[in-house]
DNA sequence: CTCCGTGCAAATACTTTGCAAAGCG
DNA sequence: CGCTTTGCAAAGTATTTGCACGGAG
């Protein structure tokens, strides 16, 4: 985990995370960084995604519907993914509970993802159509 | 979520799932069914996770470390997973905190997965040598 | 005869990697 | 001038899919 160097292309990736509320894919960043930076090269934020993500400045949310989902919001909270959508929101988590997961019997835990799954509002709604 | 048929390669891997205290991926039930069925191939092992998957008999743990690993065990628990060896372990939860989770404000939750990650103790013990 | 499950191999899709050129201090 | 970052394209890996064969009812 330790600090990376600042690079402009890896410095854009890092502030575009911080500032969406959405847990974009390494495609999404790709197609939106490429407005401002065209030459950009879709190996080139797979790199940095996960140099980003080793040296602890982002985390990966984990893998849904096959390509991996990054957040630049590193507070302590869980997801919630639609399973038809695939959106991923963040959600609160209720300190109780958690916290006593800490630590256990397994080994040392350095970190918590809390995951859940099901259908989206508006999901719901277009299925009700 | 329908059920789905019974088959002689589809029970054998829904009971390889349930026997196993692993989390196996798709190529070790390949691997270790193959003992028993020599000719069991990796597309149909692909195929009948799916559809054990989609009929709620088994479940997914997600993605480790680019595969995807299975549970048999469908009760409520957690898992923790060794950053360094991909070793999977049920953790058993706090009834309390994620209970309310049940619901949220987001939409109709079917399913919760809380994956913890860390280092087990093997590779504990094997850093400090 | 009909249908479902399967083996096999080809196709997909995402991600990683090697290399040479460009950039920065 | 040495070391890092990057674009590009090729490679790698996990998973899915099409198709034809084979067995059960």
């Amino acid at each position: 985990m330790g600090a990376v160097r600042k690079s402009v292309k890896r410095d854009a990736i890092l502030s575009l995370l911080r500032s969406v509320k959405c847990h974009p894919t390494a495609e999404w960043i790709h197609a939106e960084l490429r407005k401002l930076y065209p030459d950009l090269s879709l190996g080139t934020v797979y790199r940095n995604l996960r140099a980003l993500t080793d040296a602890g400045l982002i985390r990966s949310v984990g893998v849904v519907d096959g390509q991996e989902r990054f957040d630049g919001n590193l507070a302590a909270h869980g997801h919630f993914v639609c399973k038809s959508c695939g959106a991923v929101m963040d959600v609160e988590l209720p300190r109780t509970g958690i916290a006593a997961l800490a630590d256990g019997p397994h080994g040392h835990v350095t970190g918590v993802e809390v995951r859940l799954t099901g259908l989206c509002r508006e999901c719901m709604d277009k299925e009700t159509e």
